[in-house]
RNA sequence: GGAGCUGUAGCUCAAUUGGUCAGAGCACCGCCCUGUCACGGCGGGGGUUGCGGGUUCGAGCCCCGUCAGCUCCGCCA
């Protein structure tokens, strides 16, 4: 053994033993005589003490110790003198006087500083493996292991066998953009990475599993996103012979144990549920951040019959008036409201009318259209103050809504940065959203599609629905959502294989040969006596981050990619050679020869 | 596909209206220093201001293009 001791595990109570220590040189105080070392391994730091008048030789060596040095210490804990304790160190009550020191192997100069947050991301995933050796992200490999291992026991009392599915699988390209592998052995044909076990863990229900889970890589090719990544990890659920209220309580017990066990903190339960409609209504979205207010109002009746034609003729044109009161934002910039409109008109909104309440004066472009009764009817609605900064917009009702509902979080960005709003990491405000509509209208498709996926079951009372008004189909879906983050989702699926190939066929009108080639296997399995069965899946990056307070999953991930799906440490991807290409049977456009 | 922000020494950043502005701290190298823990002192090396054009007597600064990173919108059944 090169170590009889971590870096982070001496006490007063070892003062005395002879210990050898192993790890890297973190900092070094060199007084020309005494030389004190930093030394750092993932447990923490210990203080190595060389003294020349007790040990000239190895004091002599360690004047050549350098930052990142790997090196090996014999040495005799010591309390430290009184006065040079260190109460930041849990080490800080010893050091290690060294009398033997062998440099295991020595360290360019790091290209950044370990010790320092606040360094460019670009070169920390250069040096990935230098980074991390940073405790932060330490800590948060550390975590992670403790939340998956916490996930496992919960996961194993209640009953769940957790088993691996395919990572080569078949292309459904209905979802996320897969990512494709060419068959060497079946010229021409593509295996697909999965986007999610879905299919699999269905499979498994029919299989008689009864309890599936398991923490399952997923992979989509997709554009990338501070919380997504082209490969991530999914704490991944199915169960038979249950409803929506055990899936609720199975979940809510395994956020509290992970937060109860990583954090130690308690969370209480259960937890709330908000339906898709008021969340839409009242946040603008359906992952809503309820930790502030800014609460959306409707107004569509006070403006039926406005002067205001933008507004009138939404509301004539079947939409709504909707509007939020930016409390205190009155005092935004020209540019910060440009922001906003551009916001609001990239997700499809004409413009974004809005009002200033300043020395007792309505400043807007739009003011003058206003009747008293409608400037009465805002200021009763909203709540208008001195002060304020009132958004509007109109048009049909999910448009109006999403778009309010990213200006909303935007204008809180810009409260929270004046001081005037806090979000506060600490506040967890864990909810369930139901009551999705099973099926939407898709401008680029001719018929409805699936909300989620089409494995959803119906409500129940909602099924004489189906095929007079499909669009007032709720569906048996539920998403987990904490402080504005999607937290995972999931729901009852369809078990009868007749309500299945109906909903493919003549709800989602996907041609017959399509079902058969695509879904045949999934509805003729459903057909040999299939549970009731639903389940779940809860984006395990996107937990650890919130759990640990990290801004982007990548800090919670040991080797990210960057937002262009780039590993810049191994340079990936790379260029396939055209012998390999050959083999796979693929010809590229962009190399010669190939 | 679109928008925004950023790009100056190894790292983090500064440089008034375009005018000795190529700078600081840390890091690195050398010398000194026996109780520091952000050790201290003296000295030193280090730059194609992302890249390419343009305007100007003069560009880190203004204009155009381009590249890279990040964030957001679209996208993510």
């Amino acid at each position: 053994m090169k170590r009889t001791h971590s870096c982070g595990g001496l006490r007063l109570a070892q003062a005395g033993h002879e210990v050898h220590l192993a790890g890297w040189v973190s900092g070094r105080r060199d007084h020309g005589g005494v030389i004190f070392i930093d030394l750092r391994d993932r447990e923490g730091v210990t203080q190595v003490v060389f003294n020349p008048a007790l040990a000239p030789e190895v004091s002599a060596l360690a004047h050549g110790l350098r930052s990142e040095f790997v090196v090996q210490v014999t040495g005799k804990v010591s309390p430290r003198p009184e006065g040079t304790k260190n109460a930041t160190l849990t080490t800080g009550e010893i050091e290690v006087l060294a009398s033997g020191m062998q440099v295991l192997n020595p360290s360019e100069t790091p290209p950044f500083p370990l010790d320092e947050e606040g360094v460019n991301e670009d070169l920390r995933l250069r040096y990935r493996y230098l980074d991390l050796r940073r405790p932060a992200m330490a800590e948060a490999l550390r975590a992670r292991h403790r939340a998956a291992l916490a996930i496992r026991h919960y996961m194993d009392q209640k009953g769940f066998y957790e088993i691996e599915t395919p990572v080569l699988f078949k292309s459904t390209p209905e979802g996320a953009r897969e990512y494709l592998v060419p068959s060497r052995l079946n010229p021409g044909k593509f295996y697909a990475l999965p986007q999610s076990p879905q299919q699999f863990k269905q499979l498994l229900m029919v299989g008689g599993t009864e309890k599936y889970f398991q923490i399952a890589r997923c992979f989509r090719d997709e554009d990338l996103r501070a919380d997504r990544q082209p490969e991530f990890t999914q704490i991944d659920i199915e169960m038979s012979f249950i409803g929506r209220e055990d899936i609720y309580a199975l979940i809510e017990g395994l956020v509290q144990r992970v937060w109860k066990e990583v954090k130690g903190v308690e969370i209480a339960l259960p937890f709330p549920r908000v339906t898709y409609r008021e969340a839409m209504e009242t946040y603008g979205t359906d992952k809503p951040d309820r930790r502030y207010g800014l609460k959306l109002a409707d107004l569509t009746e006070v403006f039926r019959n406005s002067s205001f034609k933008v507004f009138q003729s939404a509301v004539v044109a079947g939409g709504v008036v909707k509007a939020f009161n930016a409390k205190g934002l009155a005092v935004i910039t020209t540019g910060q409201i440009e922001d906003l409109t551009n916001l609001a008109k990239s997700h499809g909104a004409k413009g974004l009318a809005w009002i200033k309440v300043e020395n007792g004066e309505w400043k807007s472009p739009i003011v003058k259209f206003f009747s008293d009764a409608e400037k009465k009817a805002l200021t009763d609605k909203l709540g208008v103050e001195e002060g304020d900064l009132i958004l509007f917009g109109a048009d049909q009702w999910v448009a109006a809504c999403e778009v309010l509902g990213l200006v909303r979080i935007r204008c809180a960005d810009y409260l929270e940065k004046l001081g005037k709003l806090k979000k506060d990491p600490a506040q967890l405000d864990f909810h369930w959203v139901v009551d999705f509509p099973l099926l939407r209208k898709d401008p680029e498709h001719p018929n409805m599609v699936a909300s989620h996926h089409p494995f959803t079951a119906p409500v129940e009372e909602d099924l004489p629905l189906l095929e007079s008004q499909p669009e007032k189909v709720r569906g048996q879906h539920y998403d987990l959502v904490l402080n504005g983050v999607e937290l995972g989702g999931g729901s009852i699926r369809i078990h009868q294989g007749k309500l299945q190939d109906k909903i493919f066929r003549e709800i989602l009108k996907l041609p017959g040969d399509i079902v058969q080639s695509r879904f045949g296997y999934m509805v003729e399995a459903l057909q040999f006596g299939a549970p009731p069965h639903g389940g779940i899946a809860l984006g395990f990056d996107r937990l650890m981050a919130l759990l640990l307070g990290h801004e982007s999953i990548r800090d919670v991930i040991a080797f990210p990619k960057n937002a262009r799906g780039q590993d810049v440490m191994s340079g990936s991807p790379a260029e396939a050679t055209t012998r390999q290409l050959k083999e796979i049977h693929i010809k590229s456009e962009t190399i010669p020869g190939a």
